[in-house]
RNA sequence: GCCCCCAUAGCUCAACGGAUAGAGUAGUGGCCUUCUAAGCCAUUGAUGUAGGUUCGAUUCCUGCUGGGGGCACCA
């Protein structure tokens, strides 16, 4: 990736400058290239000048200037200047001639472009919705769903061994309020038109039974759909029943006891959380003999330490934050570094219908449902939707401008985009253009294009990283307007032939990216519009 | 009372501790005899408040104000 490649190469450069003892020696701070805001100011720059200035008690302008040099025998190809501004930052210009050159990789890698491989094919368990099996699926469940899918095309792409996985809270106290909602008698807490139609298939007098069934159909019937449509496909379900029916419960139960990590006190059983850093211990066992969420949920992280997985990504919704001490805790307890369980909080999804708030609640059965959005706004619109804000924003949806919206959503700015080109190209269907004459692209808006076009792999890894999905829909904009900027000032299908091919492979090598963006957004890449 | 998240343009949101804080939408004014006007160009408009850390703070730390969420032998 360049901008690794930059950073060797200005590390390279403080090597040499040291060696010949121009630099004393200081210790190494890590090199950090960015992209400058403003186009005057290159394409790549780094402060490493002022990182360094405090050990040579020079001035980072005279350090930038005698960093530069020493860049310039290392590489002088590569860029077509480097300028030393102000303050001290060092600003870089890609060449035109590396610009093509990448063009040419691009439209060779296809669909791989933007794969990299930090992963190394590490196993990374990635788990998203789990929503309880009482009732349809939320808008919320959407955030973190979408959310949790694209993280994983992203860790994929990043060449990481992926495995979505959902989580069926199958058994318990909800399983059995549904049963009683379903029964209808003085104990129900569900609400809602599902519950009438489960009225009709499920009858019965045991609460936990009527509510396991009401559950399987609610799983089947209700969520399993809702997720087809929204594209997500996931590799395992778990179920919280069958921990309890393999006697999973009941190892870790007799594993923490012999770790002497419980306790028993006021008649129930605690697990002593707090010894993991968790606020307090927690309760295992109730006095009443009922076993908590909690417990199998260390069946459930022991379950999943031993397929192996090296880290453990969970989305929760901001309403679970009080949970993470105990889950980290309970993984530290069975020996798995802290570091390994990361949990993404998204901050809760509030509806606005008419300009108020619509309060949402299973409980209450008052709700916009998943299907009810992606068959109003369309799938795209919907992922796009959830996509662009950062997991700790709060989130207002608002029905009515989304619905308003459909037609100038910014989801169709980039698919029309892709739909352009794919025009251009249809009539351009008998020319054999590949990476020909690619050494024409040189007008402002080829090369703007271009540059924007191969940070792709920079946005998967950086994602990858700090899991901040927003940055992808982000990009696919960016890149649409650079595209529709070089539509209008740059004619593909014009009598010159040689540009004619070369502005062909642009387009070409655009087309890819902007396919692989939707792609990893799970949005389609419409070839008309 | 304690803990977590948030506060940026009229609205919805962006911005690895960097340089002149970006988009969309809404408003105003332009651009289709030429590859799709679902597009392009111009223009109006913002970092809640008081401090601190440093070469530099929307970003990190503290107080305050205002929202949201959590503090069960619930899930």
């Amino acid at each position: 990736m360049l901008r690794e490649e930059i950073a060797k190469i200005v590390q390279k450069s403080l090597k040499n400058l040291q060696e010949k003892e121009v630099f004393l020696k200081f210790p190494f701070p890590e090199i950090d290239i960015g992209h400058p805001k403003e186009g005057t100011h290159g394409d790549y720059a780094t402060n490493v000048a002022f990182q360094i200035s405090r050990y040579l008690k020079k001035n980072p302008l005279e350090i930038g200037e005698t960093i530069k040099l020493a860049i310039l025998k290392i590489e002088p190809n590569l860029f077509e200047k480097i300028e030393v501004i102000k303050p001290g930052f060092i600003n870089f210009f890609l060449s035109p001639k590396y610009l093509q050159l990448r063009v040419k990789e691009i439209l060779n890698e296809g669909e791989r472009f933007g794969k990299v491989n930090i992963g190394k094919s590490e196993k990374v368990n990635l788990e998203f919705i789990s929503a309880n099996p009482t009732g349809p699926l939320t808008l919320g469940n959407g955030r973190g769903g979408f959310c949790g899918d694209v993280l994983a095309n992203i860790l994929e792409k990043s060449g990481f061994k992926v495995i979505r996985e959902y989580y069926i809270n199958d058994k318990g106290g909800q399983i059995r309020a549904l049963g009683h909602s379903v029964m209808g008698d003085e104990l129900a807490v569900y609400k809602g038109d599902y519950i009438e139609e489960l009225k009709k298939k499920v009858k019965g007098d045991n609460p936990d039974e009527v509510g396991q069934e009401a559950a399987r159909i609610i799983l089947e019937e209700m969520i399993k759909p809702t997720l087809k449509k929204m594209g997500i496909e996931y590799d395992v379900w778990t179920s919280e029943k069958k921990l309890y029916e393999d006697k999973e419960v009941e190892k870790i139960l007799s594993f923490l006891k012999k770790k002497k990590l419980t306790f028993e006190k006021e008649g129930a059983l605690w697990f002593a959380s707090s010894k993991f850093g968790d606020d307090k211990d927690r309760v295992l066992i109730t006095a009443d003999g009922e076993s908590v969420y909690f417990l199998s949920d260390i069946a459930y992280l022991k379950n999943k330490l031993d397929r192996g997985f090296n880290k453990l990504i969970f989305f929760w919704g901001a309403d679970h934050h009080g949970y993470i001490g105990r889950i980290i805790a309970a993984a530290e307890a069975l020996g798995f570094s802290r570091e390994k369980v990361k949990i993404i909080i998204m901050q809760l999804v509030k509806l606005f219908k008419e300009g108020k708030e619509v309060r949402m609640s299973k409980r209450a059965g008052v709700y916009v449902t998943l299907n009810e959005l992606i068959d109003e706004v369309g799938l795209d619109v919907a992922r796009f939707f959830f996509l662009e804000r950062a997991p700790g924003s709060h989130l207002n949806f608002d029905l009515d401008l989304a619905r308003e919206r459909s037609e100038k959503n910014p989801v169709y700015y980039i698919q029309y985009a892709h739909a352009r080109i794919c025009s251009i190209l249809r009539k351009a269907e008998n020319l054999e253009f590949r990476n020909k004459n690619l050494e024409l692209l040189k007008h402002p808006s080829e090369l703007a294009l271009m540059k924007e076009l191969i940070i792709l792999p920079e946005i998967v890894v950086d994602t990858a990283k700090d899991y901040q999905i927003q940055r992808l829909p982000q990009y696919a904009k960016d890149l649409a307007a650079f595209f529709h900027q070089f539509y209008r000032d740059c004619q593909v299908l014009t009598d010159n032939k040689e540009l004619k091919e070369a502005r062909l492979s642009l387009i070409t090598a655009t087309q890819i990216a902007l396919k692989n963006t939707l792609g990893l957004m799970g949005i389609s890449a419409p070839e008309k519009m």
